[in-house]
RNA sequence: GCGCUGGUGGCGGAAUUGGUAGACGCGCUAGGUUGAGGGCCUAGUGGCCUUAAAAGGCCGUGGAGGUUCAAGUCCUCUCCAGCGCACCA
């Protein structure tokens, strides 16, 4: 039986239509995506895919948001005649499950399990157009099975190897900690102070596609340039020079390297500096107490490097001196604690007259700074460091090299260093390899087994997956994975003798860096892809947080290559349009305790008190009225409880009022900061029209005004239905700004409900005009646009109509309004004809009293015309 | 600290290619409508100044300077905020 036409109501009810459309969509499985061979329909394919969420519980702001722009994408592609995927899944292992396991004492497992049921239900009641049927979550052995046959085909081909990394370790709870774990350089739950331990672990060379991961963000027009930028600089490539400085030790000839990119500066070195970690600090902390202890207390800090980077600039000489490789001179070699072994040779070469750190360190530590590069004249003085000794300019102080430039004293220093075998030009990367070995249990087993007799031995193809143990409940002290037997023991896969299993697991970034191709082919269970994915991939549009533009995209960009190199089939990029949406903001209103303690009240028990200009004069909380404090505005966390709740919002208003009122707030690309008032601005418009085709359905609805002669009257109408289909559809396909497709339509709206007119050809336009909006708001409201739609072509289904066309022929103007200034001040319109010339449209401007009046009889010097917007009248 | 992005009314934002700053919405003010409330409708709403009024003038896009007939938009310097910094996802 058919449903009943909701629209029989004069009252917009939202859970009833809502319940409808879904209904409707289920029963027709209007979201289900099928592979179309070329030549089939001839409509071409559109993969838009949303970052996939991590089940933390319920749906926050920054989901509803990011899905409904990947929904309205999805939608608007449909009417455009594109064979649509839109599929969804779970990030769903990671470390809040271990901490949710900690406080509940449930399993990882079924916290998360729980927590998918529950936002795919909240999905779902948003009406976005996903195909279900594709759905996974990546803690399936089914996903991670392929993780770790991809781990051991990158192990083959030595994509993966074995060294020691840094972690910060809890020596209480006896526990590597992950960075968010550390606050204020001590363990979250023991509050110990953190100590760094290196340990072995798996790395993933990712390294050996700097170059292309590189050079192929050229090939990426529909990226956002920042993300491009930061990635460029994350991979940071630079060319520089390797320079050895030679020295003795025990009798041995030894050379300590150093990158840098200022080899024309390298007459003004006047010391060397090692990170504590480097082998020659190690050596001279051995015969030295006071250095091993500073040797250890750089050790000892901050692992992160952001805050390596604001820790005061400290030092302690060696006692050792290496050679100048140039000049021969005895040069002194300190450990800096701002030098990095992750980066270059773990050494610098210490040049105080043009480097601001060397300068700093020179300075505290009373050693020379000598001026060599010149720059234009400018004053040189080691009394303060000034920014343009950073500046290129020419050698001076640096005997033969005196008087070149940067260039050329690079090329001559590098060419005389490698005649004597004491360096050469090299490239170096800021990247880093991944280290991929988490010692956590809930996340994909690392496919190795250790046997006393055979070493490292990878697991064979023929017994993944590893199987994670879903009922394990971790204390916070290590790995629970270590401490269960039946995981941990195994036999060797080579010599059949009594082994022990890896129990450390992967990044979850490893999850992540594939599942876009896995969603082409979820139940192959063959190969981790099939050929389905040379149909689908790559992404046309992938849509996500602006927090990942480097590390989520380069990670999936470099798998994504790998999976290419492994004959798979995978494109060389995965994404090829990128958008970026911002962050999702909320005010943060606090108290100060007498004691201390601040105590963080959420926003929506807080009641602002404003005065009668709506100027904002101070905080109350509702329950005692008391006055609260107001720490700015920052990203809705739990720590500043700011959240808002989505769930509220949609039992109130309804799924399309929440997804109008996120498209409506701010632009995607822009951050977004929460105001519960404004959406009644939204919550009204639907209602208006809602109202607006009951009206007009109630008396009858007749043929929509296909173009041809209108009255006069009747004509700016038409003319501003078809400019707003034009601006709509730009902004929709172009632009990617919906707050201005709605500001649009709204204007539009507001032109329509002034229309008085109830002759049979104004009928007639309003019916066109109505089903324009329709269609046009459809993407962003589908549920409501389901229900309007079928009032005004009843039996019709809106996701199956063409997306409205422009007549030219409404948008055709006799006369236009131009703008007229004196000396670049607005001082008034005219109109003019909109086939006027320049020498017409200034003769008229000139004529205008509007700027006859500012003229005063003056001398014209000048008249500018711009034909279509302004004359500008120069005296 | 380094990299990236942004800053426009009381608020969210608009201004797409250097060409009318403040569209659209919220809030606020006044009036109307409904038995009340919610809702709905109408008008006004950047600041300062002149005027009885009509109308008009000046200023105004974080701050300071510059280019241009014309700058929110381009250039230089500067301040502030958000995001990322490799074990949060």
């Amino acid at each position: 039986m058919l449903s009943p036409n909701p629209l029989m109501q004069p009252q917009y009810h939202p859970e009833i239509v809502e319940r409808e459309a879904q209904e409707h969509w289920d029963r027709t499985g209007a979201f289900r995506a099928t592979e179309e061979p070329p030549g089939k329909s001839g409509r071409p394919k559109f993969y838009c895919l949303s970052m996939f969420p991590y089940p933390s519980g319920k749906l926050h702001m920054g989901h509803v948001r990011n899905y409904t722009i990947g929904d309205v994408m999805t939608r608007f592609h449909r009417m455009r005649g594109f064979n649509v995927l839109q599929p969804m899944g779970w990030d769903a292992f990671g470390l809040p499950a271990e901490n949710a396991a900690m406080a509940n004492g449930v399993p990882p497992a079924k916290w998360t399990y729980d927590n998918i049921a529950t936002m795919k239900r909240q999905l779902r009641s948003l009406g976005f157009a996903i195909d279900w049927k594709r759905e996974l979550a990546t803690c399936s052995p089914g996903y991670y099975r392929w993780n770790q046959w991809l781990f051991l085909r990158m192990l083959e081909r030595g994509l993966v190897y074995k060294k020691t990394g840094v972690v910060n370790w809890d020596p209480v709870d006896q526990t590597v900690l992950a960075n968010e774990q550390v606050i204020d350089g001590r363990g979250w739950r023991t509050g110990a102070l953190v100590e760094k331990r290196e340990i072995p672990m798996y790395y993933m060379r990712i390294t050996a596609y700097a170059e292309e991961l590189l050079a192929s963000l050229e090939e990426l027009p529909g990226w956002p340039e920042r993300v491009k930028t930061m990635q460029a600089n994350w991979i940071g490539k630079s060319h520089g020079v390797n320079i050895a400085f030679p020295y003795e030790l025990g009798g041995g000839k030894k050379l300590l390297r150093v990158f840098t990119t200022r080899a024309d500066t390298l007459m003004g070195t006047t010391f060397c500096a090692v990170a504590a970690e480097h082998p020659l600090a190690a050596h001279a902390a051995r015969s030295n107490e006071k250095l091993a202890a500073f040797v250890e207390e750089c050790k000892r800090g901050p692992v992160m490097e952001a805050d390596l980077a604001q820790l005061d600039k400290k030092g302690m000489p060696t006692g050792l001196f290496v050679t100048h490789p140039i000049n021969g001179e005895k040069i002194e070699v300190w450990v800096g604690n701002y030098v990095l072994m992750a980066y270059g040779e773990g050494a610098v070469m210490g040049v105080p007259g043009h480097d601001e750190r060397d300068f700093a360190f020179a300075k505290k530590y009373g050693l020379p700074i000598k001026p060599v590069i010149d720059v234009g004249g400018k004053p040189y003085s080691t009394d303060a460091w000034q920014p343009w000794y950073a500046d290129y300019g020419r050698c001076v102080n640096s005997g033969k090299y005196d008087g070149l430039d940067y260039r050329a004293a690079v090329e001559t220093i590098a060419a005389d260093l490698k005649k004597k075998a004491l360096g050469d030009k090299q490239i170096t990367w800021r990247l880093r390899d991944w280290g991929i070995s988490r010692q956590r249990y809930w996340g994909t087993p690392i496919p190795i087994i250790h046997c006393d007799g055979c070493g490292d031995v990878p697991v064979p193809d023929a017994e993944l997956p590893v199987v994670l143990p879903e009922n394990l409940v971790p204390d916070g002290t290590g790995n629970p994975l270590a401490k269960t037997p039946s995981f941990v023991d195994c036999k060797c896969p080579k010599c059949g003798k009594a082994a022990k299993r890896e129990t450390d697991t992967m990044d979850t970034f490893v999850d992540s860096s594939w599942y876009f191709l896995r969603f082409a082919c979820p139940d192959q269970d063959k190969a981790p892809v099939d050929e389905r994915v040379q149909y689908w991939m790559p992404v046309d549009q992938y849509i996500g947080g602006i927090e990942h533009a480097i590390l989520h995209l380069l990670y999936s960009r470099f798998w994504t290559k790998v999976m290419r190199d492994q004959g798979l089939a995978a494109p060389s990029e995965p994404f090829t349009r990128l958008l970026t949406q911002g962050m999702v903001l909320n005010e943060i209103f606090y108290r100060k305790e007498a004691s201390g303690r601040i105590t963080y009240y959420n926003p929506a028990d807080v009641e602002i008190r404003r005065d009668d200009k709506g100027q904002r004069v101070g905080a109350v909380l509702r329950s005692d009225g008391k006055p609260v404090e107001s720490d700015g505005i920052g990203t809705m966390s739990k720590s500043k409880n700011n959240g808002v709740d989505p769930q509220d919002l949609i039992e109130k208003y309804g799924a399309d009022t929440a997804r109008l009122y996120m498209m409506f707030a701010s632009p995607p690309e822009d951050t977004l900061v929460w105001s519960d008032a404004s959406i009644e601005g939204p919550a009204g418009f639907l209602r208006r029209l809602w109202r607006e085709v009951y009206e007009h359905a109630s008396d009858g609805l007749v043929p929509a005004f296909a173009g041809g002669e209108l009255p006069a009257s009747l004509r700016p109408v038409r003319f501003e239905l078809h400019s707003t289909i034009a601006k709509v559809t730009d902004d929709y396909g172009r632009r990617n700004k919906y707050n201005t497709v709605v500001a649009s339509i709204m204007e539009f709206m507001n032109l329509i409900a002034k229309m008085t007119d109830t002759s049979s050809v104004a009928r007639a336009v309003r019916q066109e005009a109505l089903q324009a909006m329709v269609l046009l708001l459809s993407p962003i409201a589908p549920h409501v646009c389901h229900a309007l739609w079928q009032a005004l072509k009843p039996g019709a289904d809106v996701m199956r109509e063409p997306w409205p066309k422009t007549d030219e022929a409404a948008l055709v103007q006799d006369e236009i309004e131009l703008v007229l200034q004196v000396n670049g001040k607005l001082r008034g319109h005219m109109r003019a004809p909109k086939s006027a010339g320049r020498g017409e449209l200034e003769r008229l401007a000139l004529a205008h009293d509007a700027v006859t009046r500012f003229t005063n009889g003056q001398a014209v010097k000048k008249v500018v015309v711009v034909p279509g917007r302004l004359v500008n009248v120069v005296v």
